[in-house]
DNA sequence: GTTGACTCTAACGTTACGTAATAGTTTATT
DNA sequence: AATAAACTATTACGTAACGTTAGAGTCAAC
């Protein structure tokens, strides 16, 4: 069998193929002239072999001396891999601990100072934000984001208010419009925000709207609208706003 | 205060404060005129910050945009991670289980087939066979191959009998002698195997001592000692007792 | 014979630093 | 002040297990 037929098979990529052979952890039982690698069913069942070792989170090295060992040897890595992996639960169970404390901790916090949490930036977890870095620079980005940092409790609560607003809009969109449509409605809650926010120029407009259309992420279904374009917009205008507005 | 206070008091190393500085997770408030970095007050407590995260398994990207953000996206931010966590536990429990159920099932196997299961020279996927064919040739290599899967079920067995001694030997060897004595003590073990075979030519016991002391692998250091000697030497000694025995 | 599906070998990217190597700076000692 | 000791800085390679291009050759079908 050719590296293709093998890795679809057990679910593998053709790459991780090539990489067992190229430490030497799975290497073909023959080659053809070409230069092509061809599995015999031996090397299947070692391949089988591997996975298991590999779902058990072993090291490939190990794997690779395990599998080159008899047969009491294995038992003894699997004993002694059950205790690694009993001293990992407690590791976790620590700090699974250690995080609930620190939450009840800052309930706490909260209750008291209450009025500022509210609002509800959460930039810190942006998984676009590495996008919006490269589609406009690390500085634009850090500005922003200190900038919102720095803002104002009012400040805050005030930018918050507008995007519980768009939130709101964006959730009614995915319910009430056809899916073909949901651009269009995404762009006109957008373009709301932007007139009521009042000071972008038309033209920053227009780029944003153009890049959001452009997107394939937002075009393509529903859950990927609801669940990309809320965030990656918010950083956008967050940027656009920091940009453009004078 | 300069870099090695403040790694020395919080008890990480240098380069990691560098490295911290290096991705902008902790850029020291001055730097003198020279380069020196110079942490402040402030410094100190982001630090600790940032270790606490650390030592709750955060990626130091999150916990880049974590210490960047106002404190509610923190809470988020320990929640998600705490489903995180017990996710993972989840896994390991899983893991653990399969162990205890392969273990289980090897030693019904062990007693049920025995016979054969057990001895398991995988020469095909030996890491050195590439090594010792460059060493003694193509010719020896192979033909040592094809002698070994040749061998009856219970030659194989006697084989596979002598090879659990050894291990055993040497796995005593890693904690019972001194680390400078840990090459002489393996040349030892390998003295009496060839001994207890009885059909080598001193000659050849003379090359592998010399081998085997002159291969950096051997003498580095414990580790690689009990990690690629076992190895190697298993097939060091099948070639050589296929070129010398008489 | 040309296309499409597949294969090969590089070689860089990723995480969180460890580990030199080389060179300049500050502090202590003589 | 001269010298040594201790410290600091900046590269830059190494690690685990592949993902991901990139460029080039191969095989089977039409």
């Amino acid at each position: 069998m050719k590296v293709k037929e093998v890795a679809d098979l057990v679910g593998i990529s053709v790459r991780t193929l090539h990489h067992y052979d190229a430490i030497g952890l799975l290497t073909p039982a023959e080659t053809t002239e070409s230069g092509y690698r061809i599995y015999s069913g031996d090397d299947l069942e070692t391949l089988q072999q591997i996975l298991f070792f590999r779902e058990l989170d072993f090291p490939l090295k190990q794997i690779k001396e395990i599998i080159n060992s008899p047969a009491f040897d294995q038992e003894e890595a699997l004993i002694l891999h059950r205790n690694m992996l009993l001293k990992k639960r407690g590791q976790l169970d620590q700090m699974i601990q250690t995080i609930d404390k620190t939450i009840e901790h800052k309930k706490g916090e909260i209750k008291m100072t209450d009025k500022e949490k509210f609002v509800g930036f959460d930039f810190s977890h942006n998984p676009y934000e590495q996008e919006a870095r490269e589609r406009w620079g690390d500085k634009a980005v850090d500005e922003s984001n200190a900038k919102m940092r720095s803002l104002s409790k009012d400040g805050k609560k005030a930018y918050g208010a507008e995007f519980n607003g768009i939130y709101r809009d964006l959730a009614s969109i995915r319910h009430e419009v056809p899916e073909s449509d949901v651009a269009q409605a995404g762009i006109k809650v957008w373009y709301d925000f932007l007139n009521k926010i009042g000071n972008y120029s038309l033209d920053a407009f227009k780029g944003l709207g153009q890049m959001y259309v452009d997107d394939e992420r937002f075009t393509k279904n529903i859950d990927q609208f609801g669940e990309g374009l809320s965030v990656f917009m918010r950083d956008a205008m967050a940027i656009y706003a920091d940009r453009h507005k004078k």
